[in-house]
DNA sequence: CTTGACCTTCCCATCATGGGAAGCCTTATC
DNA sequence: GATAAGGCTTCCCATGATGGGAAGGTCAAG
């Protein structure tokens, strides 16, 4: 199998493919005599793995995490499930913050006329017009200094 | 002003004070004879705008239409409203992304022991072993091949 | 033997942000 | 006035995961 076929066998793109051979994610390739890179079922089963993580939201380092443990009969699954939950502790972080944004957003969008005159609550929050007479407290949005590091998928 | 002194009243780093005028979000700022960039009260609200604005999420392309719209006195409301009903939209679609993998992962958790046994539903579902039993449908995620191209804050 | 579809490597772009180096400027202290 | 500390300048690099594309080699079918 070259790569054009693992990658169409696993759902990964034939440039992630190569991606993840050079960060150590998966082991190099074997090689035909002009350099084609070979994959073998053991392969796209591999891959399909990573690209399922990719598709939980799993970050590449946490997915080199699983990946060891997968390939470790001696696992205990609570390493497993503690990678889980964190990731879960994340996408419930992440959610918030993006609800408190639409949240804040849609008292905005609603409260604004959206017709041919100037006037626009929204901007006039953004710019800091807050003429302390609202009442929905669309004020408030992301939780002003937590950090976010991580990002989605 | 010096840049330091509009990055405290502005909660913006320096650093992106630089990146800003960079790409031309905020015109450039005047200099000292010694090349010290300085600012003004007006430069310092107009970066307390764009902080506001990415602390709802908007992307920097974004702020810079709200931007020229703020400025421009003759803007119709409407199309400070269609930036903003589209920045809702994306966040409701990253919002049910994120929700789906938070879903799937926690059905996967509570099914996994989290002791010392090897045997482990997560590395099961990750691998491909789904052997069909489940009952709670823990294995569809996210919407297979939705692209997401904007990411969060 | 040519053509087209594949493969290879290498570089660049994304998006918003931070880190850090090298060097100049300013201010306060001795 | 000298010196030290800290702020400013520019420039380069890194992040994380992915795609785009160029230049050139290879394979298989016609």
């Amino acid at each position: 199998m070259n790569i054009g076929q693992a990658s169409g066998a696993s759902g990964v793109s034939a440039k992630m493919i190569r991606y993840y051979e050079s960060i150590g994610l998966m082991p190099a390739a074997g090689r035909t005599q002009s350099g084609y890179r070979v994959y073998s079922e053991r392969d796209v089963h591999l891959l399909r793995f990573v690209r399922r993580s990719r598709d939980l939201g799993f970050a590449l380092e946490d997915i080199r995490l699983l990946l060891g443990l997968w390939q470790d009969g001696a696992r205990p699954s609570a390493a497993v499930k503690d990678i889980a939950l964190k990731h879960i502790d994340d996408l419930t972080r992440k959610i918030a913050e993006l609800q408190a944004m639409k949240r804040s957003l849609q008292h905005l969008a609603e409260a604004c006329h959206g017709d041919a005159r100037p006037d626009c609550p929204i901007l006039d929050d953004l710019s800091g017009l807050d003429a302390g007479h609202e009442k929905g407290g669309a004020t408030e949005a992301a939780p002003p200094h937590t950090a976010d590091t991580s990002c989605c998928r």
